[in-house]
DNA sequence: ATCAATGCAAAGGTTTTGCAAAAAT
DNA sequence: ATTTTTGCAAAACCTTTGCATTGAT
């Protein structure tokens, strides 16, 4: 995303161009494929502004996942986590994520493999989907080899 | 779930049986299709054991989901909710779940659509699927009329 | 000049932990 | 008899909020 996109999105929305927005969006655009959380951002954005403050972050990202210009995620190890979104798109494409039980490595990836379902949604009980997110679970390549010598003991 | 059954799986793994362990399980059981927190698994187990505390009921959750008797699912609404599993079968069937933006409600339903998806994963990135889920948002029957009002003047 | 956004510190809410007492094996 | 589990309270944790100050329009 461009930040005269950003720029225009805001004021669009009638919200001020901060410094600290800019700094916030950039930070997570900065690190793809990382799944951030407040904190990390945080710690990221002190490097180039040091003045910062915690609590700036939270409000940022809430109003960038408003703005569907990010995506909140979880990963269920009590933190929210923060990707890039694609807010220009009109049908949003959201990464799915299988999580490593074992090391916790992530990968994303992407697929809309969710259409017949979601339609199939909407004709049977009236549901609008408008957004979807796919979890897996299991193990990675590396874990994979490990988790079967445990296994055979259960 | 037999209680003879989580009685067993409970040896089994050299835990002990007690009330509190029966009683939390019970309680989930008893509550088919709601997603409880474990702020209203205390709450509904005070009513059967008053003296029950609710660090308990937080360690005991834990010791389910090890277990696999219970999923642990999350709405983003910044509350962890759990729901039965199906500890026996081999092949598990988590209910997946489309959460209204608006009135909070939420639609279980089960589908197997991902079976491809993740014999592709192991295929390309030798990743093995153990679990998975699926979280839909957008908006259910009763709010779709009233949003479509709302989102003509956006 | 006006109104929104920031930074700090304090408060909020959920979840975890330390420890002595109680319960299960 | 041994070891785990419980209950209570305190602590830890992430996140939100109040308020005066700063910054954007």
């Amino acid at each position: 995303m461009e930040q005269d996109l950003f720029k225009a999105i805001l004021r669009e929305r009638g919200l001020k161009v901060t410094n600290q927005r800019l700094l916030v969006l950039e930070t997570i655009a900065d690190h793809p494929g990382e799944h951030l959380t407040a904190e990390e951002i945080y710690e990221l954005a002190k490097d180039k502004y040091s003045e910062i403050g915690l609590a700036t972050i939270y409000r940022t990202v809430q109003v960038l996942v408003e703005l569907n210009v990010i995506d909140k995620v979880s990963f269920d190890d009590g933190f929210v986590r923060y990707e890039l979104g694609n807010a220009a798109e009109v049908k949003r494409h959201h990464h799915h994520h299988a999580i490593c039980k074992k090391c916790g490595k992530v990968l994303s990836f992407e697929g809309d493999l969710l259409e017949t379902l979601e339609q199939a949604l909407y004709d049977t009980a009236g549901f609008t989907v408008t957004d979807h997110e796919v979890k897996l679970t299991g193990y990675c390549r590396d874990c994979t080899k490990e988790k079967e010598s445990v296994r055979k003991n259960i």
